[in-house]
DNA sequence: CGCTTTTGACCCGCGC
DNA sequence: GCGCGGGTCAAAAGCG
């Protein structure tokens, strides 16, 4: 579960499909799905040298004809290295779904209405697995940005890791967006996020279908381009793409290391401000 | 005062 | 059936 190559996977039949692929079909699909989006991205360069983490985007088709959650968009200063797994889970199925997820729209309205004690709330509910993402970021920040309001709703340690697993949800009552951010045991700096769920409504503060969250200013600074928050399915591609360009261009990135071969994060020391803005591609900022 | 975080308890699924 | 581990709930505390 806390291998780095396998972000949360192994409580999840789907993951586990995910992860029976070896490199090399990571490395052959990644690109395929890449040369859709016209990316010009090279599955195996500099996202397969991070952090001593054999990372590589690991991004697979959806089974389904869902739309990639908008959700995923965390990034940092200090995105050195991101890896993405998708998955996705067939709803309309919920035997292919292992379990987990508990809330699911419907349930998060049953579920709110009144004090029903929990097992007879819990036997109401059907745990449908949505959707889900997860982002391998080297980050200081273990709540990366993405311009989403979250509000912590538990935290628990997690077996062989020394790190425990953060739960968020989305603030708006009516969106079931979860997330869960857990350091790798292996390499703190890295830190899996991983998005369950597509989000109903716009990131926060954007009023105009732009960019700048009036309410929180220091994570928000004007120079922080947001992307739309529409259901664009290519959003994950785009914010990877974005990195991966800062990776081989920028000589602040990847390209230092520490002693331990890590990579040495130059925007760690300015966690607050994130870096999605910068990450942004132009052509997804305001129009 | 309202919102968020913390944290122990509880529930569920799964493997044995 | 039992134990374990993951996920969630909800009351209390903290914070701006």
């Amino acid at each position: 579960m806390n291998d780095p190559k396998d972000p949360d996977l192994s409580d999840d039949s789907a993951w586990r499909e995910l992860t029976a692929s070896d490199s090399d079909f990571f490395y052959r699909d990644t690109s395929t799905i890449l040369s859709e989006f016209a990316w010009n991205l090279h599955a195996s360069s500099s996202f397969t040298q991070t952090a001593g983490v054999p990372s590589s985007i690991t991004t697979t088709t959806s089974k389904t004809d869902q739309p990639i959650p908008t959700s995923s968009c965390s990034s940092s200063a200090a995105a050195a290295s991101v890896t993405v797994t998708e998955v996705s889970t067939n709803v309309n199925n919920p035997s292919a779904a292992t379990s987990s997820s508990s809330e699911d729209p419907t349930e998060n309205s049953t579920a709110s209405a009144a004090k029903t004690p929990k097992k007879e709330k819990k036997k109401a509910q059907k745990r449908i697995r949505q959707q889900r993402f997860a982002f391998m970021t080297k980050s200081d920040v273990d709540n990366l940005e993405d311009g989403y309001r979250w509000r912590k709703y538990g935290q628990k340690a997690v077996k062989n890791s020394s790190f425990p697993r953060s739960y968020y949800r989305c603030t708006n009552s009516r969106c079931t967006v979860k997330k869960r951010v857990e350091r790798s045991s292996e390499d703190p700096s890295i830190v899996i996020t991983t998005y369950e769920g597509q989000h109903c409504h716009q990131t926060v503060g954007f009023p105009r279908g732009g960019i700048f969250p009036a309410h929180d200013p220091h994570n928000f600074t004007s120079h922080h381009h947001l992307p739309p928050p529409l259901p664009n399915p290519y959003y994950y591609q785009e914010l990877l793409h974005q990195l991966h360009r800062e990776n081989t261009s920028s000589p602040q990135l990847p390209q230092s290391t520490t002693d331990d071969g890590h990579f040495a994060v130059p925007s760690i020391n300015q966690p607050e401000e994130g870096l999605l803005g910068d990450i942004v591609p132009q052509t997804m900022r305001n129009p």
